[in-house]
This record gives C-alpha cells, structure tokens and sequence, in this order.
DNA sequence: AGCACGCCGACT
DNA sequence: GTCGGCGTGCTC
C-alpha cells in the first residue's frame, strides 16, 4: 500500500510528557483535519484527530508509522472547532492533544467505523417530544427593551444584567427563537448539573418540535454519546450543558448563552483549567456568533468589559409581576446577649422571625456554608483537636453516622469516645455545620417541619430532586442547607431567607470572597418573595457582627452598581484581576521544601521581561492533602498578551525541570485562577 | 498518562 | 532458582 502523505495528529498526551505538539504520521488517505484516527504510539494504539496546524518536525531519525485506521463514517470536526481547542490549548498552558481528546465523548474513542455506524442509526430515533403549542408570554417592556438592544448588537458579547425574579430566562428563550429561526444551533451553558433538568423543561415546552440535548457529566457515556453526535450532526437544535459543553461541536452554531455567569463553576478545577464562560466568549468572534452572558451578579470581569464597552449591557432592574425585592435586615451580633451571640446560631430575633412564619404557614430557608455536626471536635481537658493526619485540616464531626471525615482526603474514622491523646471523655465540637443547626432548629421550634439539603443528603440519585419536591409540596417549614439551595431554585413560599454568619468571607486572604459572598446573599435574597403577593413581607435576615460593612450596606440596597464600583476601585488599587491578569505555578510533592525548591528552579529560569512580576514561592493556604505537600508561586502581569507572552516562553521550558527534583510529585500552571 | 525495561528481596 | 517492588524513560 502506497503511503502518499504525512498527516499531523495529536494525541491524548498530558502536559507533562514531552509529547506537546501534534506527531507525524503516514497515512495513504490525506483525511481532512477534524478526522478521528487511530495511530500507534509507543506499545499501544490510541484514538488520535487529524489536525491542521503542520506537526512539530520529529526527531531525527524516528521512524513514521502508518495510521490505523480512520474514523470516516463520522464527519470531521469542524475547523473552528480546532481553532477553539489550539487557543485554549495554548491560552492554559496544556497539550493541543489533551485538550482536544478531552473534548471528544470518551466512548467515541473506543469505536470503529462498524460501530459508529450502528450509533448514528440508533441516533435517527432523537426526536423532538412535540407537545402542546407553546405559550409565549408577552414581554416586559424591559424585557422587549433587552432583547431589541441584544438584537442591534449583532456579534458583540452582551451582558444581560437582569436582577433575580426580572425574567432573564424569558430573554434567552426568545434569543434562542430568533436563532433556530435563522437555521442555527444554539448552546446554552448552565454551572451547575442540578440546573439542567428544570431549565431542559422550561425549553421543551417552549420549542416542542425541536431537539433539544443536554451534555454534562451526570450521563451514561452512552447517553453523552448519543447527544453528542446529535449537536455534531446538526440533528439537535439546542443544547444544554455545564461547562464540558463550551466544546461541543456545532455545524450551525447561532448563538451561546452563559447563565449565571459569574459562578465559579465555569472555571475548570483540574486538568485543563479553562474558564468555559472565557472560552464561550473567544468561540463567539471566532464562530462570528452572539454571545449572551446573563446574571443579576456579574462578575467584575464581565461588568468591567461592559464598562468598558467591550460588551453590550442589557438591564433589566425590574421584578416581573411588581414584585419586589425582599427587605434585607441585619442581626447585630453585638446587641444580642453574649452567650447567645457567641453559642447559638439561633439568637431570639431570629428565631422570633422564623416562628412568625410558621404561625402563618410560610416557608424559611435558612442558608449555612459548612455541611456536617460541627467541622471540629476539642478535647476541654489537653487541647486535642480533629486534625486530619494526612492533610493540613480539621476532620468534620458527622453525627448522623458518628464519623470524623476529612473534607479535602476523605480519611474517615468513628469518633473516639475519649480524647485520643489525654483520655479525657469531654471531647466537644466547635462551631457549627448545617446537621447541628437543623437539629438546633428543631429543638427551639417544636413542631416545625424542618428539612436539610446539603452535599450529604443529596447523595443518593434522585434524593435532592426528592427533598425539592418536598418544600414545593409545602411539607417543609424550614429548609436548612449551604450554597447548594441558593442557586436557582425557585421556591414560592418562601418568605424569609436567613444567613446565620457568612461574616468569614469578609476578611477572607481569597481577594474573591467579597464578590462570592455578595452574589450569594443576593442570589439567596432571590430566593424569597418570587410571589409577588407575599413580595411585600419577605425578608432576608443577616446575622452579622459587621452590619456596617459596606458589603452589606450594598446588599440593604441591592446595590450590585455600587458594590462593583467600590470592589473594582479595590482592585484597581491592589493591582488584582481584571486590573491585572494572573497565573498560579502550583508544585506538589513529598516536602514543602521540595515543593518550594522546584518553583524556585522555575523562577530561575524565568526570564522575567518588563509588566510581569514574579512573586516567591509560598506554601498554598491548604498546605498539605493526602501527605501531599503544596506550594506555589503568583504571576502577575499588567496585561493578557504580556502574561500570555510569558507563559508561552516559560512554560515549555519546566518540563525539563524534572531531573534533580525528585520528591515532586506534579506541577501545574492555572492561568486566571480564581483564587490565589 | 500508559507501558515498557531494569535491577534488588521473599517465595512456589 | 523465579515473581515482583516501583524508579526512569520513551512514545511520530
């Protein structure tokens, strides 16, 4: 057989092998770009894409070897599509090959052409439910206003800024209209899994002839497969995802819709840390297409690039219906009795708040950031403490199975009677999480129905579903839980919201706390009064030793404008992001000092030029997990091209670092990373 | 990352 | 005498 050509593909290598670049092969058939491939690499035969960018020459003297076999049946990924993965490749600092193999449904690796093809006939069966002629709403007048502003912005990223209850979803479903009836695909990113089931059937109804698919990691491979093709083929209109969906291939894409995009979630927090509301952005002017960023909290670097007139603001301050945003008061923790204010998480008003609701068969969220009994146990007598052995953190007290668990290992262990160290049998838990305040509140309020939805009640499949469906049903009273119950659902009759202390977040070292922290009071003040007829006596309560923290005062106010403006001065100030552009070289390994002394190494071969700043290696706040000792060393650069510049020398070069380092255990770079 | 090869301890 | 520990090195 005649090889006629090489072809470059990549491969799935990680960042650490030497392997950075798309490898040479020979293949008798020039496939096009976007081709799946398998290729022999070493012992073994693994799943490669054809790419267009040429292949980094190989070493003198490395034999090609042919291509496998091809993947032909399915159509090549489309060439915008390797655009995308090439700059995200190189704007995180990780293997073209990663990225892209990453990117592709995992059980798409393993097929042939046979089995493919067995897939893409199966695939015939995705069809549109149908259903009920839809009922459209009329618009706002803000809304009508919104939409008419987002439509004369043709390509340009907007930046639809709508305060919870203002209908933003109703904005995005009549963009994601005009799309479908210009012939175009439309992409539609949500944080959180848990989102995607209510926002899918909001949709459904909407567009009942249309084929809608969701892609994140909550499917069967074979699920995540099929929708997959679906969107790659053209076959699905819509689709939903969590971030991985930023990478879905689209013949037709329309338009791309970022939901909640301020949240953290969107930041990848392994392998590849890529930013899918960044990337969704970049995808926009490559696929010259609208890019829709919604939410009633914006991050500063989106409100900054609407500022700036980067991105198109659409606002809508207004609640749908008159309804109104529910009053935000404070609990002075000064002016409570002192051992309420320091033993309780309940103190009286509080409680007096709560109680007026059950007296009028209202609902209550009560909102605590830390799951478990208590997150330590301390011995009264010798001063022991929950430490975890492994990692540089208390262990948390569950009660319900009597455990002490590590939150960041998972090294678990029954709760010693006595105190490991003095024996001493008066071992008690410090501070509180969400299982001791639900049995706090079910002690002061008797008779209430009081529920809880955290990471460990909701573990079992289909048990937040459950436990949602109960408040809704009115079988709850009070539901106490973290951040989880905050974002998103929405819940009728509930009339007040309270916070017991989310004070930590204040003076937090994390220059992101305030902006968390103000997104989520927000986002859980619109959780109340979403029936504009109980509007008018909703409440948040704030149990605070700070009431005149200009946060707060923002929050009394709704003031997201004003708390921008006081956050983006700070960080102005400071030289923070979006005023400066970082990166984070994070290194682990058997010692800090080992650890340390790599990135020290890297330092040195940096050549720092003019705007960027090389800080010393530090431990990282949570400095040891599992026995792994952690460091890392800040990069600060006056703008992205220069940092990108950087990076782009730099990094490449630490992989020959290895040699003399031997307790590293890994190392990575995060570019923007969300918390430093 | 896989998956080799490679050189030193307790077992059928 | 082998089975196997994971150190280090390569993959077009």
């Amino acid at each position: 057989m005649s090889q006629a050509c090489t072809l470059a593909v990549v491969v799935d290598a990680p960042q650490h092998s030497a392997l950075r670049e798309a490898l040479s092969y020979l293949s008798d058939t020039a496939w096009p770009a976007g081709t799946l491939v398998q290729v022999p690499l070493g012992r073994r035969m693994v799943c490669g894409i054809v790419w267009p960018a040429a292949a980094g020459d190989p070493e003198p003297g490395v034999e090609l070897r042919p291509v496998a076999a091809a993947l032909d049946t399915l159509a090549p990924l489309p060439p915008h599509w390797c655009n995308l993965v090439s700059f995200a490749a190189g704007y995180y600092q990780r293997s073209v090959g990663e990225v892209a193999l990453g990117a592709v449904p995992p059980e798409l690796r393993r097929l042939d052409n046979k089995q493919l093809a067995l897939r893409l006939k199966r695939l015939a069966r995705l069809t549109p439910p149908g259903g009920a002629a839809p009922v459209w709403p009329d618009p706002t007048p803000e809304q009508a206003a919104a939409l008419r502003a987002w439509r004369e912005a043709g390509t340009q990223p907007a930046l639809l800024f709508g305060s919870t209850g203002s209908g933003k979803t109703e904005v995005y479903l009549r963009a994601v209209a005009d799309t479908l009836a210009a012939g175009r695909q439309a992409l539609v990113l949500v944080p959180e899994i848990n989102l995607t089931p209510q926002l899918e059937q909001r949709f459904a109804e909407r567009f009942p002839d249309r084929l809608i698919v969701s892609l994140h990691s909550g499917l069967t491979p074979a699920q995540r497969l099929r929708h997959w093709l679906a969107a790659h083929l053209g076959q699905a209109d819509i689709v939903l995802g969590t971030r991985m969906a930023v990478f879905t291939p689209l013949p037709r894409p329309g338009l791309i819709v970022v939901d909640e995009e301020h949240d953290p979630s969107y930041k990848s927090q392994e392998g590849a840390r890529y930013s899918a509301r960044d990337l969704a952005v970049y995808r926009g002017r490559l696929e010259q297409c609208p890019v829709l960023l919604a939410s009633a909290t914006p991050s500063l670097e989106s409100w900054h690039q609407a500022e700036r007139g980067r991105y198109v603001r659409l606002s809508m301050p207004t609640r749908i219906g008159g309804g109104v945003l529910p009053t935000v008061k404070f609990i002075d923790l000064n002016h409570v009795p002192r051992a309420a204010a320091h033993h309780e998480a309940l103190t009286p008003p509080l409680l007096a708040a709560l109680g007026q609701r059950l007296e009028r068969g209202e609902q209550s969220l009560v909102l605590l950031n830390r799951r478990g009994y208590a997150p330590v146990l301390h011995c009264l007598e010798c001063g022991w403490k929950s430490g975890c052995p492994h990692c540089s953190a208390w262990r948390v007290f569950h009660r319900s199975d009597r455990s002490l668990r590590c939150h960041h290992c998972g090294y678990t262990e029954r709760v010693p009677r006595a105190c490991p160290d003095c024996g001493n049998a008066d071992i008690r838990p410090v501070g509180r999480g969400t299982e001791r305040l639900e049995e706090q509140l079910a002690e002061a309020l008797p008779g209430a129905r009081v529920a809880r939805i955290d990471a460990d009640t909701t573990r079992a499949k289909g048990a937040l579903e459950a436990e949602l469906g109960r408040m809704h049903a009115g079988e709850v009273d009070i539901l106490v839980g973290t951040q989880m119950v905050a974002k998103g659902h929405d819940f009728r009759g509930v009339t007040l919201v309270a916070v017991v202390n989310p004070d930590a977040a204040l003076f937090s070292s994390d220059f992101r706390a305030g902006e968390r922290l103000f997104a989520l009071l927000m986002q859980a003040a619109g959780r109340a009064g979403r029936d504009a007829a109980q509007a008018a006596r909703s409440e948040v309560l704030v149990q605070t030793w700070h009431p005149a923290h200009p946060l707060y005062q923002a929050l009394r106010t709704h003031d997201y404008e004003a708390f921008a403006a006081s956050q983006l001065a700070e960080r102005a100030m400071a030289g923070l992001p979006p005023h400066a552009h970082l990166a984070l070289v994070r290194a682990e390994g058997r010692t800090q000092e080992g650890a340390q002394a790599w990135l020290q190494a890297a330092a040195d071969l940096a050549g720092v030029p003019q705007g960027v700043t090389l800080y010393p290696p530090v431990p990282m706040s949570l400095q040891r997990v599992a026995n792994i000792e952690r460091a890392q060393m800040l990069v600060e650069a006056a703008s992205r091209p220069v940092l990108q510049r950087f990076l782009a020398d730099w990094v490449p070069a630490l992989h020959g670092l290895r040699g003399d380092h031997k307790g590293l255990v890994r190392w990575a770079v995060d570019v923007d990373p969300l918390a430093i």
